[in-house]
DNA sequence: AAGTAAGCGAGACGGTACGTCGGGTCTTTGT
DNA sequence: ACAAAGACCCGACGTACCGTCTCGCTTACTT
């Protein structure tokens, strides 16, 4: 009998990443097992436990493998429309099909999982959040807002609706709800005239 | 060894979801178990599952069961004092020791339930939201609020940042923090003059 | 699909019991698992592990359940005679096939786990030890063997050879070989003229 | 770091076998293995693999190693004497601490592995029961025992007797019983006058 | 002296089984 | 009639070792 001989490495962390997006999408996230990602990616338990302490910790890094580049911001200098680009895109890769429902429950995992709640911010929710302060910061440098803006906080009206409906009325996140979430929030921060 | 008579109905209801409750708070929702709650509340796993379906179920009727009132939006004529009353007291139940981290775990074990989210949707999102856009529709009946007001998006613009806290950033909810949405929602929100 | 109602306690216990000796039959007791046993006896392996604290207890219980009645002496009177009738039955039970491999496995196993020497010991050795010694004494009592005799070591010396054969060198232990033994034991026991 | 420079061959080889019987000593055969020996030793998994084909390979040439002479007879003429010596060197190196547990664990795996069992008889029992035999054979030639006299059937009766204590009862193999045990075979094996 | 091949430590890898936990279902027993 | 108790099957957990493998480094021969 021929033998696939033993991959190593990233070879490994790949497969293995990949395997559990293909299986968390048929099955779910909630039937998900490392016992079922070991199987189907023909890796042994120890292979998984090597890499990841967990279910969360390896749907994590499977999701962010999805996005390596990162998403960056547009710099067009119309900040409406920057905005705008972002979060087409990062809604679009996160919240719709074929990987949303994992993002949900990987967003679920980190209430039960505090290491998860922790990587999650880390690597994908702050630097997100910081990229969005950082483009609003340029627009108030430029006089395109009040001097005395709340970045931060424009940030968290920015994302949380988005978050609400992801997570909580688990409704269809569209581009025309984004559309009005950045309408309010212009219509609230631009300098009264 | 002295046996405890056998209550029925109610009396065990409460019995499990008092224990429920008690014992989420000691060793917290990921490591709660039907089988812990079942030997510590001295039932059988039967009565519990007669009851509730899944460990899910039985936290959301347990902690709704906290609130059976309801949180009814005080009405002064004041809108901001009004939402800010209302906001405080849920934020404070819900987001707040003791119960917050079950409420929080709550909201995650949504993510990988759809049963659970729908429950939790239809007997205390929805509800809470139809209470406020209910109280900013007779804000703007009453002309405090522009004509083309959209209700819906504000309760969302409202809501979404204060669960962006608790479930994505997990940052504690403090009044101070509501405050700082307020603001800034009114500031959008009020006609320009 | 309709499913087998559980059997309850003793109805398992065979069942498993039987199993274990099918399966160590067919596939040898070192490549016998708990895991394979409850597989094929439809059993969990909680099940399994209720009941015995390892593979090796398991097979104890199991061997020794085909013994149930025991394995008692005649007594014609004829000491040869009777001594000779139970070793052969004893020695085809054990020693041949079809259970003579996992009887010997056992007592390879009780080499490795002092638990199972110790049950081992005290639900069959020393029972059958105890039995032999009893039909020598009754036979000194009677005056076939000296007074002074060593009944122990009578014993030891006619049970050494065969566990020997069966341990040891691990060849067939046939009734030619058990009558070579008790030709000595006899040379060496019966009065002197 | 400091790292040790690769000795080879014998040296391994030996470094091996002197932790195996070390660790052995101190966690039990049962617990042994093939990992923690490597590890202990400061060598590969595969290394060990190299020379020995399993964990019972290796403790065989770890204990025989110990007695790389040989257990030899003396010859002063008296039979019972020769025998009672050697049997005392071979009981004191072997069933005796600190190896007797060891040894006994090496006959429980002959048990469970038909090559360990044959190395074992091959490279220790059946050259020890040569030896025996040869002694008692010399004896025979110059009359000291009955010229029909059943060798090989004396040897298993010294033997079995020995094995019979130290892998079923489990009990301390003292000179004493030795003697027992030899008394009675003198018993029945010298001439009758 | 340089080059090469074998031996080695290290440890990743696919597996198998371990012994445990909890899920949800079912039977038994007692009140 | 209903509840506690807990046996039962099942699936997964996270761990331990197995025996095989790949990787560089070290050592000792070969040229």
């Amino acid at each position: 009998m021929t033998r696939t001989p033993h991959r190593r490495g990233a070879d490994r962390t790949e497969a293995i990443m990949r395997t559990t997006l293909e299986l968390g999408q048929e099955i779910g996230y909630a039937n998900l097992s490392m016992e079922a990602v070991a199987a189907r990616a023909g890796a042994s338990k120890q292979t998984l436990y090597r890499r990841w302490s967990s279910k969360g910790a390896l749907l994590l890094d499977s999701l962010l493998s999805l996005n390596e580049p990162g998403l960056d911001y547009p710099y067009t200098g119309d900040l409406a429309a920057d905005l705008r680009a972002q979060i087409y895109a990062a809604v679009d890769l996160l919240a719709g099909p074929p990987y949303g429902a994992l993002f949900q429950a990987l967003v679920g995992e980190a209430q039960h999982d505090r290491r998860v709640a922790v990587a999650l911010n880390e690597r994908f929710i702050a630097p997100q959040a910081d990229k969005t302060v950082a483009r609003l910061r340029a627009a108030r440098d430029q006089g395109q807002l009040s001097p005395d803006f709340d970045l931060d906080l424009a940030m968290a009206i920015l994302s949380g609706p988005l978050y609400f409906r992801l997570l909580i009325t688990q409704e269809p996140l569209t581009h025309a709800y984004i559309d009005r979430v950045l309408d309010v929030l212009f219509a609230g921060m631009t300098p009264r005239p």
